[in-house]
DNA sequence: GATGAAACTTACATAAT
DNA sequence: ATTATGTAAGTTTCATC
């Protein structure tokens, strides 16, 4: 199932930057004719290692402003409390990424808003869904640096 | 400078999903017809509002199974210190994020690894390269969920 | 804004080496 | 793996309404 060469790694870095480049020069870049190319291309993405092709919009012309981590110690130890969070959050398209931590806090979330009205908004709205021990809100400042590109060890470029 | 009408939302939402649609559904499903509607994607994508199309890739299968929330407090609060951590931070290409931050900490990295050895040589490494008062990682257990769709009030889907 | 079409580029499949 | 070829499909530009 495994089997990501040099050149695998290459065509991600590629594709991780730009998905519009074309097959010929992405083969190109990578040492590769067309075919092969190709044929690797639709393999990792069969394989699920390239999970999609989207677009980045700037959350800032969108009027998604404010970022906030947001930290949550559980009501109660019990798979009962993490079934019902993880359902009441999916009510919740700001919610853009839950992550289950190692201790405190139990969860880790990224929320975008635009503005901490609408901070407030949520937090009442999903304190009202389901009980939570502890609920504290990190607000981003400014964001220096996003990327989505993976570090692979690829020497080109 | 600012104009994001329905269509335009409606483009955004389709094309954050999937940028793979071609400009003819993409038309059909926004109410439009193939040129108007292409003429929005390029002008989109002039005003920086798409920010690009890329591959979104499972760090899993490319051996980065671990991430670490790192919490940093500045050794200075100075414009020196903040510019030196920065241009520290350029060396570490497995720091997907950077977030300075409304106060406690003062920054927030999300940094994707092969595993824990990884994040101990990354914090001598930066720790090497300038002073922190604290530093301090939180580790993912489970990403949970992980969107790259703005929730834009579009009442489509 | 819609339509239609021309010119060009790319994707995808297949075959030969 | 490469090169070559061919068709379908998509992109881009440009008329016209």
């Amino acid at each position: 199932m495994q089997s990501l060469d040099l050149i695998d790694r290459k065509i991600l870095s590629e594709l991780m930057r730009d998905a519009t480049v074309p097959i010929a020069r992405l083969a190109h870049r990578v040492g590769l004719s067309q075919t092969p190319c190709w044929n690797r291309v639709q393999k990792l993405q069969a394989q699920g290692v390239i999970r999609g092709r989207v677009a980045l919009v700037d959350e800032a012309q969108i009027g998604l402003a404010l970022t906030a981590f947001v930290e949550i110690i559980a009501a109660a130890h019990t798979p009962e409390w993490h079934e019902r969070f993880l359902q009441a959050l999916t009510l919740f398209p700001q919610v853009m990424e839950v992550n289950r931590m190692a201790g405190d806090p139990d969860y880790l979330l990224r929320v975008v808003l635009p503005d901490t009205a609408a901070y407030d908004r949520f937090y009442r709205a999903l304190t009202d869904d389901i009980p939570v021990q502890r609920m504290t809100a990190r607000f981003v400042m400014e964001r220096v640096h996003s990327a989505t590109v993976y570090p692979l060890n690829v020497t080109s470029h």
